[in-house]
DNA sequence: ATGGTCGTGTGACGA
């Protein structure tokens, strides 16, 4: 089962690189961030054989989940907080596993007020991903993390220490979702440094690989023991006005019959 | 480099 993550950054102006990453690589389901606005192309990949969940949000935000297979909506907001309007997270059930689809907030300028909702955002994800491993549920929670785990995840840790992808501040938040037993799947096979999923438009940033490892997926136990690969495909971020993100890929190993 | 680039929706603001 092949699962993706990908930051579109509008899908208004990426609806045509979404239909064709479906026709090249068939994942079963496509996580997206940043749609950006509230018309969803739903029809277009019903035609291509996907169903869609989406949450909408006008100008900002918003995410969605493609499937192939039959999918039903958990929830529409991160739990704790019923006052937050913003579109950045979606549960769904596949099959019998929990998939969860996050646009975390960037959280800049900081310190500030959008740094305090982020950091508020994190605790509320901590809370809610720590209800369902103490539920004992297989889940797996991919998206754009907007934090930079390590050093090595970025082109020059000196010049992101104060931002607010790589501030102590967030990292730490970050390390406490690891340590409630979740595997970081990317670095399952690939400890290198240099290995990025964004590039800012500006300066050169693709062209020099000044990039930052920020779209990440996280997988439970028994997921993360049916991991079979995981890669960042680079290939769209090269495509003609491409979004300043580029998908991240896994293949978990079909369930065992029962 | 005290720049630089995109997107939304039409004037700033977010990233």
């Amino acid at each position: 089962m092949k699962i993706v993550s990908w930051n579109v950054n509008s899908i208004k102006a990426r609806g045509e690189h979404v239909k064709r990453y479906l026709k090249e690589e068939f994942p079963d389901v496509l996580m997206l961030q940043e749609l950006k606005g509230l018309d969803f192309p739903a029809g277009d990949f019903k035609t291509l054989g996907y169903e869609s969940a989406y949450v909408p949000q006008k100008a900002y935000n918003g995410v969605a989940i493609l499937s192939k297979h039959p999918m039903i909506v958990i929830h529409e907001a991160l739990p704790g907080d019923e006052t937050d309007e913003q579109a950045r997270y979606l549960e769904v059930d596949i099959t019998g596993t929990r998939m969860i689809a996050i646009y975390l907030p960037n959280g800049n300028p900081a310190p500030g007020p959008k740094y305090e909702y982020k950091l508020a955002w994190m605790e509320r994800l901590y809370a809610r991903l720590k209800a369902l491993r103490n539920e004992d549920h297989a889940f797996l929670i991919g998206g754009d993390f907007n934090v930079i785990p390590e050093d090595k995840d970025c082109y020059a840790p000196d010049k992101w220490i104060e931002d607010a992808l790589f501030r102590i501040e967030t990292r730490k938040p970050y390390r406490s979702l690891i340590n409630l037993g979740l595997t970081d799947a990317f670095r399952v096979f690939d400890t290198r440094d240099q290995q990025y999923s964004f590039w800012d438009y500006q300066a050169g940033a693709w062209q020099k690989n000044n990039g930052i490892r920020i779209d990440h997926f996280l997988l439970s136990p028994t997921l993360a023991d049916r991991l079979e690969s995981c890669r960042i495909n680079k290939d769209p971020r090269g495509w003609d006005k491409p979004s300043d993100h580029t998908p991240i890929e896994i293949i978990l190993q079909e369930k065992a019959a029962a």
